[in-house]
DNA sequence: CGTAGTTTTGAGAGGCGTCAAGGAGCGTGG
DNA sequence: CCACGCTCCTTGACGCCTCTCAAAACTACG
């Protein structure tokens, strides 16, 4: 499928604690390793895998950074998502044995390719990789519902600073600063993620810098006042 | 922790071609009986669980109605889901051991109680069931999926016929008819549900019917042209 | 039969979409 | 090295969709 394949082991990768090898023994480890033996490169722009795909494996982001969105018939369009390191992409293909949106990589990226079929032979095998894959799932599901309450329920100042919280602090996991980022995305893209058009979405960046809570530069943006952030995604005007 | 305890057995159950045991053999399903022992009732208004509360099971819905909603501290609030009957409820609390929402029932209702643990223990035993939990999974992200593409992309008219075509499409699946639906939830819920207030659900549901295209009296609705609504969703007016 | 909850409908306001134009950044090629 | 074109971003003006506030009608239930 792609000539870009590599060798590699979950054991001594740094991202195996944010990963899907999260908490797993080194025994279990190694086994896993066994699995997990291909990595996948995605030049920036293209897709990792598109709508109606058939689905085998799920892909772990090694490096990079991916955005997954669905397109429908009348060419309406949502992205979903944005992944970065150690996220794990493809659950959507589990249910019908297709995968049911496009993940298009935002950077040149790496993905762990994890054959779907073998991770569910190794999780009956093993407790731990069993209960973590089902977390895994339980967590993009909480997550799918706490977007559907900033697209429900906020104004767009509201979800835009709900946005930039959500990204710094993934990022301030991964040992990236609290509050610097480079934005992967394109206006259009988070406006598209976040239910408004890119203009909405560059007045509110404008209005931002206006009160002092952020300085912008095209895609950098620096966080200056972090609790006003906070204070506008909980202040609750309502839409 | 409830007095209304029932034995019951799946593979007795009328559900069981819609519900957790799909597909499994007749040894496979009578391991599951031994499983899922007990159901309990859930008197309409009252919550099977809240946010907050130990997970320890999935239930799947016996009969009657529910939501799932989550709350802020801030005191927003967002409808997540309806279920009906033989579908699941309770994956999010998966993740953190603690539910993230609360189930609600919107009429006399009675589920069957999972106990998570074992389902995982049984899952380790038969690979037909370990995959059907992770579609089950899989298939709620997805929906969630498009969800998000509803609230993020569709004016509310579009919103409102394509939530009614949803729900009679899988009460059709349950046997009932295709073009009459009973309301279990309110105004306010659906607009919750939808992104949008009751006042505009209510002004959405006057105007298809101003267009002849369904009739309401209260909680009934009649569906007089469905290719109507489908249009509605696919016009793409945009937002 | 009264009361609370739900639904409908109206009038007015405002947030965000739409349309349009101009500017900034960046890669490509002369 | 600069010119050029492309994509992305910003900003303004205007209009509409949906929210807000308010009142009345209807239903359910005690």
């Amino acid at each position: 499928m792609d000539a870009h394949s590599i060798k590699v082991a979950c054991s001594s990768c740094n991202l195996r604690e944010l990963c899907l090898p999260m908490g797993l023994s080194p025994d279990e480890m190694s086994k896993l390793d066994s699995v997990i033996t291909t990595r996948r490169r995605v030049k920036r722009g293209t897709s990792l895998f598109n709508t109606g795909d058939r689905f085998s494996s799920l892909y772990a982001v090694r490096s990079g950074f991916f955005k997954t969105c669905i397109t429908t018939a009348d060419g309406r369009d949502q992205v979903t998502g944005f992944q970065m390191t150690g996220e794990i992409i493809g659950l959507d293909g589990i249910v019908n044995d297709r995968h049911s949106c496009d993940a298009i990589a935002l950077e040149d990226a790496e993905v762990c390719v994890m054959p779907f079929d073998q991770v569910e032979e190794l999780s009956r095998e093993f407790t731990t990789l069993q209960h973590h894959v089902h977390k895994i799932m339980s967590r993009e599901i909480v997550r799918d519902h706490s977007v559907m309450l900033l697209l429900g329920s906020m104004r767009a100042e509201e979800r835009l600073a709900a946005f930039l919280l959500n990204l710094v602090q993934r990022l301030h996991a991964r040992g990236f600063s609290q509050s610097e980022l480079i934005l992967r995305m394109t206006r259009e893209e988070i406006g598209s993620y976040l239910g408004m058009k890119l203009e909405t979405v560059s007045r509110t960046f404008s209005k931002f810098v206006d009160e002092g809570i952020i300085d912008v530069k095209q895609r950098y943006v620096h966080i200056k006042d972090t609790d006003a952030l906070r204070q506008i995604v909980n202040q609750q005007t309502s839409k």
